[in-house]
DNA sequence: TTAGTTGCAAAGGCTTTGCACGCGC
DNA sequence: GCGCGTGCAAAGCCTTTGCAACTAA
């Protein structure tokens, strides 16, 4: 994830506490957090970042495209930072809960020119919905 | 539509004008309108429908099936009344434009049982994204 | 009749904005 | 020092909620 602050600082991004400490907050995989999230878990290692900063650096990340924003169902949106290599979600529709899976194929190469209507197409997103094993599981 | 209207009733709904209003407003193919735009052409025939009637009865609506909601990356959401018929979206980034695809197969084979971590997967959304026409065609 | 629907207005959640201060380069 | 980045607080957009009045069946 230092890679991501020296591409960022080699893109002309001013380094700062702030940008490093949401950059620290979204590593990992299988990490999909809201904004909110972003802002309460930044703010354990710098209390006084605000809200603006955080919208701000998601924002700018998605825009170069080291983030991805995820619409889940739920109203806020969610960073996933694993946005350099291809990969689509799993969704519980019962708690929530999103894993990263890989395809199998390349899901751009499903659809036939016929079905194209003159578009460029440059991307496509998979999302599968399910019940994960805890929510699967009958209750008692 | 009028299909859908007598099948609501069948389903114990109570037929108002509101409701057919609606249910109007989102008739034909390649419909993918915000509950405001809904709620806007729905008061050209009805002038006192609320807000809270149009976003009361897409609710309804989406949790019978009839309707399927749709989370672009705009703010708002949109509503698809082809949900009965499997088929993908196509996206243009630049204008927004929605265009109804249908799949060349049925895209949940493609995620293997190990890529299922336990799940059971019951569903699946495809978006392409892309350029239409006409944003794809150079200015002047 | 009467339970389900509606409209209104207020509240709520998420996100953006404007502006003065602060800090990386 | 310059100019970008930050924090704060207010505003904005989209959506939900509470409740009294209304109406389809």
């Amino acid at each position: 994830m230092s890679d991501l602050l020296e591409r960022l600082r080699g893109r002309g991004w001013r380094i700062t506490s702030q940008r490093r400490v949401v950059v620290e907050v979204l590593d990992g995989d299988h990490v999909h957090l809201t904004a909110e999230e972003v802002h309460s878990r930044a703010a354990l290692r710098l209390p006084e970042i605000s809200r603006a900063t955080v919208y701000n650096t998601l924002g700018e990340l998605v825009s170069l495209g080291e983030v991805m924003e995820v619409c889940t169902d739920g109203r806020a949106k969610r960073y996933d930072p694993n946005a350099r290599q291809p990969h689509q979600h799993l969704i519980c529709s019962e708690c929530g809960t999103i894993r990263d899976v890989h395809p199998a194929g390349d899901p751009l190469g499903d659809l036939p020119a016929t079905e194209r209507f003159g578009f460029t197409v440059s991307g496509v997103e998979v999302t599968y919905r399910g019940l994960c094993p805890s929510c699967a599981r009958p209750l008692g």
